[in-house]
DNA sequence: GTATATGCAAAGCATTTGCATTAAA
DNA sequence: TTTAATGCAAATGCTTTGCATATAC
């Protein structure tokens, strides 16, 4: 994993943010790979470090740290938004359609958008979406 | 667009679906190229056909349809889920990460994972996510 | 000292559900 | 005739917000 690598805590503080106890235990909960946590998981995480924490606060804090590029959002089937603190390596994603189960799949195997046979976790695929992420031409003029 | 392709009507009627006036007037607001309509987007479509479908009809349908496999759902930023017809074709999508607008993207720019110029859209690209759908192995196992 | 984050509780919105009624096949 | 879909309205679940209080810098 991102050992050797900035924690997503230092690089918090390298830009400079006002670290409280609550986005530190927010940030903590957060570290390491293939983490994909829904709110409340990240609320109880945090909760284990910090016992008064408010859920809205969570919620705020996840928040900034998507708007500061800092965590993904991950948006699958039909449940809660997961957070993804992996804001600089692999996007790639496997979703089980039934049960909502995910994994991260990290060399896009581009031979006819196919997965490897050890990338595939043993999920029969059904098809793939692929999503460009940007600014449009009005919102890149406004910024 | 899909002429000389079946319908998504015809689709359903070769499926022995029970044609209800309510369904029949949300499979004619979704038919079409590059359409992404929101559950409410529906709702007001089939009204203005069928003034006395109810809401809670167009979202079980629209949920039905998603579970035949005839309409795809697309959850971008923040807002509603979108739907989308196209069930058989291009499934890159294009998303204004600030206003949310929506679009089709058809050939996959794979060189580096870049869009051609044609297809940006005037997008200023930020990064590009793959999600590579299926049943896990329990869910397939389930079956 | 001052600007900013927090907690609480209430509001918000999208979506789902229970159940009696209605209608397709 | 029978099985399944509809409409209504209430409930649900996730997420956001307003505002007074507390706190990092």
């Amino acid at each position: 994993m991102g050992n050797g690598e900035a924690s997503l805590l230092e690089r918090l503080r390298e830009r400079q943010w006002r670290i409280t106890p609550q986005r530190r235990v927010v940030a903590e909960v957060l570290h390491g790979d293939h983490v994909h946590l829904t709110a409340e998981d990240v609320f109880a995480g945090a909760r284990g470090r910090l016992p008064e924490i408010s859920l809205a606060t969570v919620y705020n804090t996840l928040g900034e740290l998507v708007a500061m590029g800092e965590v993904r959002e991950v948006r699958a089937a039909g449940g809660p938004v997961r957070y993804d603190p992996n804001a600089g390596s692999s996007h790639q994603h496997l979703v089980c359609t039934s049960c909502g189960a995910l994994f991260d799949v990290d060399p896009l195997g581009v031979a006819g958008l196919g997965l490897s046979e050890g990338d595939s976790h043993g999920f029969s695929l059904v098809d793939v979406e692929v999503t460009f992420r940007g600014l449009c031409r009005d919102c890149a003029g406004r910024s």
